[in-house]
DNA sequence: CGCGACGTTGATTTGCCTCAACGATTGTGG
DNA sequence: CCACAATCGTTGAGGCAAATCAACGTCGCG
């Protein structure tokens, strides 16, 4: 049941099997289906979930009512609006799955008790918010150094499975450009015939 | 000479006397003139380093030259292209100062004795990252959820000071437009006449 | 004083958006 | 199992925000 998430722990910190144990304890399994809303903006975000097996989208909306996808969580990834999870504070991320998910929930109290018994945590914890800060970095660096049209190479080259899983709408509202100008991208119909 | 940073220290864990010493003996003080290069793209990171007085820029270059801003570190804020200092990968990033500035710095081996000897650090450093990565996640979604307008009276009003410290041809490259549409917001002169 | 860095202004161009209409594909209830 | 709706993607016309290019003012400094 958790050796997906046993496999990432082992990516940044060694455990016992005692520290193991104590860590299964403070987590839960749950599947949901698909298009099922986990975060809605404005309510108070109370997990941090690891997915095993499907995708989802993480999502903001404008005040003009525009949603921007952040990114598309699969296998492996964390999902949460941490400000929201830290604080209590609403959440200004909305979460909803776009396949039938398979999560490893981790609870406020919860982590905050992991921490406590088992300190090593922080380590891991701290980490993953690297990975995230670097991959959140390449994102707004790409955003604003790019064009629609090579970001959208980038996001094939970067996540050649996604255009599979996703709906190309979203795939429009994560790289930040109209659905229909990402189909006139991909005809080739944007460039000026010659 | 470390009053800044421990009262940095003080926002995120408490330490007892002898923790502190150990934090300060791993640490260097180093005043550095304006314009200084303090890492280029292409090098390794090898520092990670605190503001106690002074103004630098943290920005990108894409292969059309073209220089993006990603942030203005000020006083108490970090400085580092963190992939870069972790991994001993060449950096992406490049910095740079715009004042004389003093800073507080740590080396990878320091750091890395730092968590050992206390780990209460690692708490410290995975707060720090949870800040960072809110901001840039809201500087993210300002730039694609806001028109150039918008982001500079957002930037006005986040950051008051900025513009007397900031050339502003480096706020435009921040902001993610030209010096020239940044000069015309100011004027008021691209909006259409009526 | 004169040169370089910085900022302004106007004319023109362009990348992408919006709106609108129209295929294609999927799914669902009768 | 078909009919019909809903969802998803495509295409074209027209418009706008911001880029680019070019020229010119201004200030601080060697």
């Amino acid at each position: 049941m958790f050796e997906a998430i046993d496999r990432y722990t082992e990516t940044c910190i060694s455990l016992t099997q005692e520290e193991r144990s104590v860590f299964h304890s403070l987590l839960v399994h749950k599947s949901v289906p698909k298009k099922t809303v986990l975060l809605r903006a404005g309510d108070a975000c109370d997990f941090e979930a690891f997915v095993v097996k499907g995708c989802a989208r993480v999502f903001f909306i404008n005040e003009a009512g525009k949603e921007v996808d952040l990114y598309f969580p699969v296998e492996n990834w964390w999902i949460s609006d941490l400000p929201s999870f830290t604080s209590g504070k609403p959440a200004s991320l909305n979460i909803e799955t776009i396949e039938a998910c398979e999560l490893i929930v981790i609870s406020r109290e919860a982590k905050a008790k992991l921490f406590a018994e088992v300190p090593k945590f922080e380590r891991m914890f701290r980490l993953m918010l690297q990975r995230a800060n670097e991959e959140l970095m390449n994102r707004f660096i790409s955003t604003v150094a790019m064009s629609a049209e090579e970001r959208y190479k980038l996001f094939l080259k970067k996540y050649p499975e996604l255009p599979n899983r996703v709906p190309q709408q979203l795939i429009a509202a994560y790289l930040g450009i109209s659905a229909e100008f990402l189909s006139k991208i991909r005809s080739g119909k944007h460039k000026k015939e010659d």
